[in-house]
DNA sequence: GACGAACGATACGGTAGCGTAACGACAGCC
DNA sequence: GGCTGTCGTTACGCTACCGTATCGTTCGTC
């Protein structure tokens, strides 16, 4: 189930919930992080740095920098794989989750909001 | 005709058009400078440091920041208005115009790919 | 002409991101 | 046990953004 959008739909949306980030947004993710954030939590796990890096096309100190303010946020947590102990493994919140759910709700809500 | 989105799909969008974001731009805006240019672009003219301020909920030296960076980049340019002086408008260009068409794309393309 | 207000820009100290390069810890293999 | 390769992290110098406070210019009014 495809969703379809005009080009004037599109960048209305974009302009809606950006505006709105923008407004109350406290935390003030970068793009960068915010995409490893809906990598996260929107991706089956388990994820690593190596993984992260990899599907963003980024080098890895990124995700380690993204992670360690995320982390301060509360947003994402690390743990070492026990089974490997080379690899970390990022789990996911409580609070990241319903970051993300606000998110979700700004987007729904700006899209119902369009061309009136 | 508003777009209605499933809490699912909403995310999914997001997440999609992030990544290629995060892949591809070169250009690394920040939330805010993209929400000031959507708003430029989107909303009719004039345009000032004073309006934007107010429209984004910041201060000036954000949006004075913002349009010197984003002036480099072609995105937008500055005049002086000669009616008054003190003001200035800000005019939308052809680079900025292409860059938002791009954006515009990349959403339409994420919001198709969804739930395959 | 002088004065107050409004506008955008600038100065300042601080913080957080960037890319490159190097690092210590660990696993696998001989 | 020693080598090699793979993890994630850290160090370094740099750039860009932040908020607060202040500045110079210009307008409107007296």
């Amino acid at each position: 189930m495809p969703v379809d959008l005009t080009p004037s739909q599109a960048l209305g949306l974009w302009h809606e919930v950006t505006l709105q980030q923008v407004h109350e947004d406290g935390r003030d993710l970068t793009l960068r992080q915010l995409a490893i954030l809906l990598e996260i939590y929107l991706v089956p796990p388990p994820h690593t740095v190596r993984g992260l890096a990899a599907r963003l096309g980024v080098t890895k100190p990124v995700i380690t920098r993204a992670l360690d303010t995320m982390g301060e946020q509360g947003l994402v947590t690390r743990m070492r794989d026990e089974r490997d102990r080379r690899n970390v493994v990022i789990k996911r919140t409580v609070d990241g989750a319903l970051y993300l759910e606000r998110l979700g709700d700004l987007i729904i809500a700006g899209g119902r909001k369009l061309a009136p």
